[in-house]
DNA sequence: ATTATAGTTGGACTTAACTTTAAGTCTAGA
DNA sequence: TCTAGACTTAAAGTTAAGTCCAACTATAAT
């Protein structure tokens, strides 16, 4: 039932160094001491942890998430401050996969660029005649085969 | 044709600072330079620009986009490093994306679980008797309402 | 010719999120 | 009782990615 730091960071896979500094930043308000001083973690720690790391995988600074925090520890008259609180970060972070989306399509169409390349054995077939520049042709082509059902993690696939 | 770093930055929408920044790094040694000394791009740059942007939205380190940057100026013999360096970062960013949907899950779930402490008025409706520990049943219970088919985004929607 | 604006450099500063150090305390086992 | 290992704090150090400053140069418009 109780949890030393050490045993907290093994099991959260982080180092007691980055415990300690989360709880001088005031994200571990909730965690106990015992008679010597030390941090005693108990079970019901586990879902405020849970949510932190949450949020910081979503991005959210360490302060923004101390505020959430503290609306946590404030009871029950904070739970709608909670809900949007969470909503917003709901929305920040379909923001954030449409945009990783985007990268997504973008390295996939440069994989499909230099496939083409390694097959002619030149990045110039990717180029406008007597140019160093990319034929923007080519992306269009790209797009529309992906557009017509194509599958953009196998057009660019390359074996050697 | 020729850009001034300024134009560029607005283009780009960063800061001069950034681009200087970048070429100090590496990561623009393409950009050619007029008799008093200041950078000149030209047409062909924005093909790097973009790739540049791109890797770091992936969420690269700024050293690792200057080894893709020389890979490519350095002709065709590296032509399969680059698709190489370009596959393993669809890897990477394929994985990220995992982990942000499963913070998204967990997004929602909380804000289900948030619903329902509103609803009741008190966040107690959501614990096991007796503790302030979430009771494990209830996100089962959010877990098979989604299995079921549920919009996620829908389950933890409130009006007020 | 003067002035405003945009550019140059090297180097210092900032911020976030750790990470380490120093100096000391506590606890369990030989 | 002694020692190893885990803990405590405050404070300093690190790294990445900018961001800004000082001192200077170049260009364009009045």
């Amino acid at each position: 039932m109780p949890y030393s730091i050490g045993q907290v960071a093994k099991r959260l896979d982080i180092s007691t160094y980055t415990l300690r500094y989360y709880d001088k930043e005031g994200l571990l308000p909730f965690v106990d001491r015992n008679a010597a001083g030390r941090r005693v973690f108990k079970d019901a720690d586990f879902n405020y942890l849970e949510t932190i790391s949450c949020l910081k995988e979503a991005g959210l600074p360490v302060k923004q998430i101390g505020t959430f925090i503290d609306l946590c520890l404030a009871g029950d008259r904070t739970l709608d401050e909670r809900y949007d609180f969470l909503a917003e970060q709901e929305q920040a972070l379909e923001e954030k996969m449409a945009a990783l989306q985007h990268t997504m399509d973008f390295l996939r169409w440069k994989k499909w660029y230099y496939k083409r390349a390694i097959q002619a054995g030149t990045e110039t077939v990717n180029y406008l005649p007597d140019t160093t520049q990319t034929d923007p042709a080519l992306r269009e082509k790209f797009n529309q085969l992906v557009a017509d059902g194509a599958d953009p993690q196998d057009l660019g696939h390359l074996d050697r």
